[in-house]
DNA sequence: CCTATTCCCTACAAATCTTATAGGATTTAC
DNA sequence: GTAAATCCTATAAGATTTGTAGGGAATAGG
């Protein structure tokens, strides 16, 4: 399942790229439409601007904005940023992978590829779907 | 990610699938063959026999055997008894369905959408892919 | 019937991860 | 200079996962 953190993340993109025109927006004015903590929500914005995804303002006047096209937003960014990683097992993850402690031999297990063959069919979605695809209907 | 629950699961149903004729094999096997905690696997054990996929014995000579054939254990059921949903939000969740907190309006959130998307296709392979897939390749 | 063995059941403790809060530093507009 | 806003780091609170404890109930074998 998504984190709230991710959830969040989604909801304030959204709400940016609603928000056309390059004009800020405050993070209060986020988190009190979706009733999340200002304090909790800007830490998620910080992310979003520190992985390239949002531009900021300082001081009066200030506040947050899409700095990319919403269709060069992949959800599986968004997703691996806040979640980490999308594949559920470490060993098939392809940004943050990791053997599996207690698995003895990644080539004859069983579970690593058909776990492979499960992420694939996630990304599948995940990194064709994007910003854009959530706006459009929304 | 899955659960180590999840994952003990899969390794004690995989080592009850390879020894055949149904005979029975003591927890402390299979824990000490994984490393796992004996009372961890036990409680573990006992969920998937209240599953319908174990039988036990009791007392001398006592233990678990597989009480259903390897293809009918789909990779799926045993995911969501031990790690609850498979979807990535709740309200597209077809077994632990719940609103999402959040949201206002299902019907125009374009999440729910695509994640209902990423659902179906993790079950294309997770209700196709059983226990005897994984054992065909250990 | 008695005993050792093994699963059954429930409760709880420990560890980890997620969520939220706090408080000040820094930058900017006016 | 002051107020407004983001930036940054640390830590607290809460929830979930993982692991432990201890006795109950059934069974095999004598």
């Amino acid at each position: 399942m998504l984190s709230k953190k991710t959830k969040y993340a989604f909801h304030a993109l959204t709400y940016l790229g609603k928000n056309r025109e390059n004009k800020t927006v405050l993070i209060q004015e986020i988190a009190s439409t979706y009733g999340i903590s200002h304090k909790f929500l800007e830490n998620i914005l910080l992310e979003l601007k520190k992985a390239g995804m949002l531009g900021s303002k300082k001081g009066k006047g200030g506040g947050y904005y899409l700095i990319k096209q919403p269709k060069d937003i992949p959800l599986s960014k968004v997703i691996r940023l806040l979640d980490g990683p999308i594949a559920l097992l470490p060993c098939v993850s392809l940004n943050y992978y990791e053997p599996c402690e207690e698995c003895r031999c990644e080539v004859s297990c069983g579970l690593n590829r058909v776990m492979a063959q499960v992420r694939d069919e996630m990304l599948n979605v995940l990194e064709n779907k994007s910003l854009a695809d959530i706006l459009e209907k929304e």
